[in-house]
RNA sequence: GGCCCCAUCGUCUAGCGGUCUAGGACGUCACCCUUUCAAGGUGAAGACACGAGUUCGAGUCUCGUUGGGGUCACCA
């Protein structure tokens, strides 16, 4: 079993790409087979240089390693399609031989024009095939005025077309709605119909799994793998991600929002920079459209592998559900071993500037597993215990429910006297010290514990009171309760 | 508009004629735990779009309606 994934180089991937990927990618492991990364490039108007790192990086990133592409090579190269122009130039003089295509000269702003008149007149637009007929002469006189043709493939007019695609059945479609598809540009590159059935046969590609705005062309790929006398490959229309609101499919176009009016992200690179974990990502893009089979949402996608079929891919476009990548994604931070998630929190924190000691981070990394969702909320956390300068948090929110300045500062000097006689400065020894406290000043834990966290961590959010304590030591907790004091009118 | 695809809780989904008084998950809400925030535990509310058929029996099959999506480029 062989299968692809042929993104064109135009800009970042896109998350559904990532998912269309991940599709391919798991049938092929799960079969044995082989994955391949073709790049269609035959849009020299919208290829943009960089595209071709950021889509491989995102790839690579989310584990889906290929066995054949542009830059590991293969028995079926190039897998570029710009490096394939022959080809397809070869075989499509063949379909002209054989009178399976023709040369059609109309410019493209004629063909614009001619839409345009079509829907004025309230027509359906397309091509009219007036070139389909062309005399040998008709065709001479327009190459001396210069034309450059294209070549236009030569639909059946009559009948049907029937596909099997694999999970959505039996696909018919009448031929004489369907259109005399270009299939080599003026250029002398492909469009992606003549370039996918070559390539695909040519790279004995099995399987085709694609995204469903694509099942309005199968019948013209079908009919080109007839008019070839090629055998297809199984084709799988994947069902499309949504925009959160449902209108349309998840564009960068139009910045989707969730819920809370907060931008979700779209390109594979944006979940990358937010803090997602790749086994999270893929978990969840898995989750959509396909299940694990028996109620398990969270899984490794290895596991996953073993499980894939394509006859369970669920038939219905689905929305955008960024609420379980959240949790998802908690999930697979707390089943991170600790030093893997220490060494996963480093780029956040010190792309937010901070200088990360290893020891402090491995201490302080089991503090703040249960607490974040993505790695990126390490940052504003915990991100004070790398901050080079303590900063006090101002007086009102050292302040606790139902205290004024004068009860906190007596709460903050008999801790820290209670404190200062603590030599063993663990979690449990400075929470058995202070206990007792609260009676004494008639406090509840909560406004103690409260009062010493803001004074300790600078924050009304933060790491655990007493663990911050030990992590940070006898010294500096003392040296920030005398902060908070002065803080407080103490 | 033509053609094509799709339709179960707010969302992602299980369901492939009877075991469905429709299961799970996220989210929401309540309670428990609790030094904040989380995590964890318990529980609650919440769906078969509608209408005809077929059948002893339909969420499951057929048709229609409605709704949503895709596509109609010398882009993929």
């Amino acid at each position: 079993m062989r299968t692809r994934f042929a993104p064109s180089p135009t800009g970042s991937l896109h998350i559904g790409g990532l998912r269309t990927a991940l599709f391919n990618w798991m049938f092929a492991r799960r079969h044995g087979g082989r994955f391949i990364l073709r790049i269609e490039d035959t849009d020299q108007k919208r290829y943009e240089p960089h595209s071709l790192e950021e889509l491989t990086e995102a790839l690579r990133w989310a584990g889906l390693n290929w066995d054949e592409g542009p830059d590991v090579g293969g028995d079926y190269g190039p897998y570029i399609q710009s490096e394939r122009r022959e080809l397809y130039q070869t075989w499509a003089n063949w379909l002209i031989e054989n009178d399976k295509a023709y040369y059609a000269y109309e410019t493209a702003e004629e063909l614009d024009q001619m839409r345009k008149e079509q829907m004025a007149r309230k027509q359906p637009p397309g091509y009219n095939r007036q070139h389909r007929t062309l005399s040998a002469d008709e065709r001479a006189a327009f190459e001396a005025e210069g034309r450059v043709p294209v070549v236009r493939f030569k639909m059946p007019l009559e009948g049907d077309t029937a596909i099997e695609d694999v999970i959505r059945g039996r696909v018919v479609f009448e031929n004489a709605t369907l259109q005399d598809m270009v299939l080599l540009k003026a250029d002398g590159l492909p469009t992606y119909h003549l370039a996918h059935v070559v390539d695909d046969h040519f790279m004995e590609i099995s399987h085709v799994m694609r995204a469903v705005e694509w099942l309005p062309s199968l019948p013209v790929h079908w009919q080109l793998w007839l008019a070839f006398g090629w055998e297809p490959p199984i084709y799988a229309h994947l069902p499309v991600i949504l925009n959160p609101d449902g209108k349309g499919k998840l564009s960068k176009r139009k910045p989707p929002k969730d819920k809370h009016g907060n931008p979700i992200p779209v390109m594979a690179h944006d979940f990358m920079k937010a803090g997602y974990l790749p086994e999270a990502l893929d978990n969840f893009l898995a989750n959509i459209g396909w299940n694990f089979g028996d109620d398990r949402e969270f899984f490794y996608i290895k596991d996953a592998v073993e499980r894939f079929e394509l006859e369970r891919i669920n038939e219905a476009n689905s929305t955008f559900p960024t609420e379980k990548l959240e949790w998802l994604n908690g999930l697979h931070i707390r089943e991170l071993p600790v030093d893997e998630l220490a060494a996963r929190l480093r780029k956040p924190l010190e792309d937010a500037g901070l200088t990360v000691d290893q020891d402090l981070l491995l201490k302080v990394t089991p503090q703040v597993q249960t607490r974040i969702k993505t790695l990126n909320e390490v940052v504003g956390l915990a991100g004070f215990f790398f901050k080079p300068e303590f900063t006090p948090a101002p007086a009102e929110a050292i302040i606790q429910k139902k205290m004024d300045a004068a009860a906190t500062a007596q709460a903050l000097a008999r801790s820290r006297a209670m404190l200062a006689g603590v030599d063993d400065f663990t979690t449990q020894a400075l929470h058995d010290a202070i206990q007792p406290l609260t009676e004494e000043l008639g406090l509840s834990n909560g406004q103690l514990f409260g009062v010493l966290r803001v004074a300790v961590t600078g924050q009304t959010i933060s790491t655990p009171t007493f663990e911050t304590m030990e992590i940070i030591g006898k010294d500096e907790t003392l040296r920030r309760i005398d902060l908070a004091l002065a803080q407080v009118g103490g």
